[in-house]
DNA sequence: CTGGTGACGTCTT
DNA sequence: GAAGACGCCACCA
């Protein structure tokens, strides 16, 4: 277990169902801003099986990622509708499902 | 230590 | 709005 992983891990199961984060707002509420891209290793780690809500991580200007990568995308999107969040076109709206610790 | 890589963000054309 | 360049730095070979 990696520092690293530990941390955004940690904050990333904190972010409640039907909401969402973007890479670099989890990045400046670990105190690393600037740092999403690590964020974004972190979450590459995760094993396939993880309980850790992994899709309620998005760009920060709302769209998804893993747009090399459609199977995931898409299972991204499935499981972020399923949990009431809206899509327009390949992106969600961050004003109106973006969440911050404290805000829960 | 050196170099390549990347689930990103911001600035510049 | 779209595409390219650059910065960021943990991880791996």
């Amino acid at each position: 277990m990696k520092g690293w992983n530990r941390l955004v891990w940690g904050l990333v199961e904190q972010i409640p169902a039907g909401r969402v984060m973007g890479y670099g707002h989890v990045a400046a509420a670990l105190g690393h801003p600037g740092r999403a891209r690590q964020v974004g290793w972190a979450l590459a780690a995760l094993p396939r099986d993880t309980t850790v809500p992994w899709q309620r991580v998005i760009r920060s200007s709302g769209s998804l990622a893993f747009q090399g990568t459609p199977e995931r995308a898409m299972l991204q999107r499935a499981r972020l509708q399923a949990e009431g969040v809206e899509f327009q076109g390949d992106g969600v709206d961050m004003a109106r499902y973006g969440w911050l610790p404290g805000d829960g």
